[in-house]
DNA sequence: CACTTATATAAGGGTTCACTGATATAGTTG
DNA sequence: CAACTATATCAGTGAACCCTTATATAAGTG
């Protein structure tokens, strides 16, 4: 499943916010979804295994439960993908600050303590 | 239909990358994705119906061809969606790098990430 | 106008996906 | 071990999606 897929669907994404905020049970997850999206425990588990499966989520267990936890490789991945796109909505940023953005070589931020001439 | 659920085709994300590099007629992206993917004239009109209709993709006819190009709105949403975990991959940026990088007004545009309640 | 080229729409079929209810696994506790 | 809690998996169903072939629209050309 392409990663694209995996947040095609409104419970995968919203359960990755619900992880940015920190790790969750399996458990507390089911119950912010069940309550947002009305579905089941084993519908929440499912979203989880594709999330699992995908790399966007790593699992840890602690005693019964599981402690999810985003995994953000695939979004770093489509975040590149939409690198070609980017110059339709940032007009012409000088290419320190994409550089540094896009966090290829955060260590020039050090060596340059300049701070960049703004032109937005 | 979702931006994420757009992206998930393989086609529609190939003609996006296509578009990316300038306008383009139906015909000649037909040739190139008919090429590369072995699918008809009419499949990959309805896939650009798909990334107009979701506006992915602007279309401006011309005598008889019909020019598409890249509409970046829905591909900058889904950049704004990914900014809740740059953290995971960018450590530590300050603000004022991230901030540049990102394009003062993108933030304002929208932030707003319809989480449905479903009525079973 | 008849003909051709460029592109879009329509109808139908096969496949994939997301849900539910039932059940299995696994750790914890009496 | 038995009972309970937390979570995962299984089997089945209905909907959504993407493709194909056939056909429609529309603009240019003799």
């Amino acid at each position: 499943m392409h990663a694209f897929d995996v947040l095609g669907d409104p419970v995968r994404r919203r359960i990755l916010e619900l992880l940015a905020g920190g790790e969750m049970t399996s458990g507390a997850l089911c119950e912010v979804i069940g309550e947002e999206f009305g579905i089941s425990q084993p519908g929440v588990s499912q979203h989880l295994k594709v999330l699992r499966e995908n790399g966007f989520a790593t699992v840890r267990p602690e005693g019964t439960r599981r402690l999810y936890a985003v995994d953000a490789g695939p979004l770093q991945d489509i975040d590149a993908w939409l690198d070609r796109f980017r110059r339709f909505w940032t007009p012409h940023l000088d290419a320190l600050a994409t550089e540094l953005a896009r966090g290829k070589r955060a260590r020039r931020l050090r060596d340059a303590d300049e701070t960049p001439r703004s032109t937005p």
